[in-house]
DNA sequence: AAAAAAATTTAATCTAGATTAAAATAATGC
DNA sequence: GCATTATTTTAATCTAGATTAAATTTTTTT
């Protein structure tokens, strides 16, 4: 809405092209995935990628950057709206699955940490440990109020964060699936959690 | 326990060199790991493996091979004892968790499907659909005999799968781990599934 | 213990694809 | 319209790592 004035030229085409790389990595892997491939599907040349990036280890590195802040704001806003702990876990799925299949697409690679070098690698595991203490967090809040059977937090986190770290390798942008993706996550990830009553 | 007689020392060492492959892939991605990786960690050099293999791609092919082997075995397994499609569920997620996370390591890289050549690729592809269709098909058998609630088939299959194929991302040969995740992911995977009463 | 086959090694290619350099084009401010 | 800055391109490196070839060692057979 707002004239969004700012963001320069720049910044935006370094959003397209995160967007893009992103889009590739998700489909054919870092290795798979040639700066050529990335630069063609903006109708660029690959060199074209350096003014916007660094190098393609950066380029994973944003990206990763990018879908934690992507989880961060879900789980935040779940949070802010209140509610019991499973009425939060349910929003937040929505929230970061939404976003995740969205049209701002699937900006979260979740499977080439390995391809990213040692001081980001360790800045996005801490990223990501942070993120899934957040999300056990929650799983205890809803122990506490009685919304949420007791159960392993660690474990039942690793379970639920995992099928939607998946999600981008089986999802390719059909709106349809799109939208029965969100309708029904939410759903089969918290079902099992709620304790009798809820 | 049978002297296992044949298997000749080819076979056995190819089955290593497998083994090797998919600890390395599933740690360092495609890309990150070099033949030189692999054959290091079987105190070989690199050329050796070709003594083995056809090629890179060949290597991730036949570990698709095996993890496809691995899964459909436990489903059969766990189809063969019977029991209601619940149990049924329950138990071939058991199964197939004990053999992802054994001794016999994570054969079943899940990530790596954009590397392989086409041919291969539809192969795997279609190996993957069919272990997706059966287990909609226990998911089936158990709404038909009451056991789980009426569900989308499709999105719960893919929300399971895709918690335990991505398992091999954080784990990474913990017994202590192995265990915890044995014991728990079954009933959390499958908890949210039972219709009231089970 | 020689010969044949199996397994692995060292040394030599070969290539895709990342990166860099230099040049060209487009956009912007004045 | 000129000078300056932003963007992108074409052309030129550079390198890791896959693959191949030839040579060597190890194992098996008889």
């Amino acid at each position: 809405m707002a004239p969004n004035s700012d963001e320069s030229r720049f910044e935006l085409q370094r959003d397209r092209v995160l967007k893009a790389a992103a889009h590739c990595f998700n489909q054919k892997g870092y290795s798979g995935t040639s700066l050529k491939d990335v630069a063609n599907m903006l109708g660029l040349t690959d060199p074209a990628l350096y003014y916007y990036v660094r190098n393609k280890e950066e380029l994973v590195y944003l990206c990763y950057v990018r879908a934690a802040d992507v989880g961060r704001e879900a789980m935040q806003k779940a949070v802010a709206e209140g509610g019991s702990g499973l009425e939060q876990v349910r929003r937040y799925l929505r929230y970061h699955i939404e976003i995740m299949v969205g049209e701002h697409g699937p900006i979260a690679i979740m499977s080439e940490i390995p391809s990213l070098k040692p001081a980001h690698r360790d800045e996005v595991l801490e990223l990501s440990r942070q993120h899934s203490l957040n999300f056990e967090k929650m799983l205890k809040v809803g122990m506490a109020d009685g919304s949420i059977a007791s159960c392993d937090v660690r474990m039942t986190g690793n379970a639920i964060m995992g099928s939607i770290n998946w999600i981008p390798k089986w999802f390719h942008g059909d709106d349809v699936m799109a939208r029965a993706i969100v309708d029904q996550f939410p759903g089969i990830l918290s079902r099992g959690l709620a304790k009798s009553g809820n």
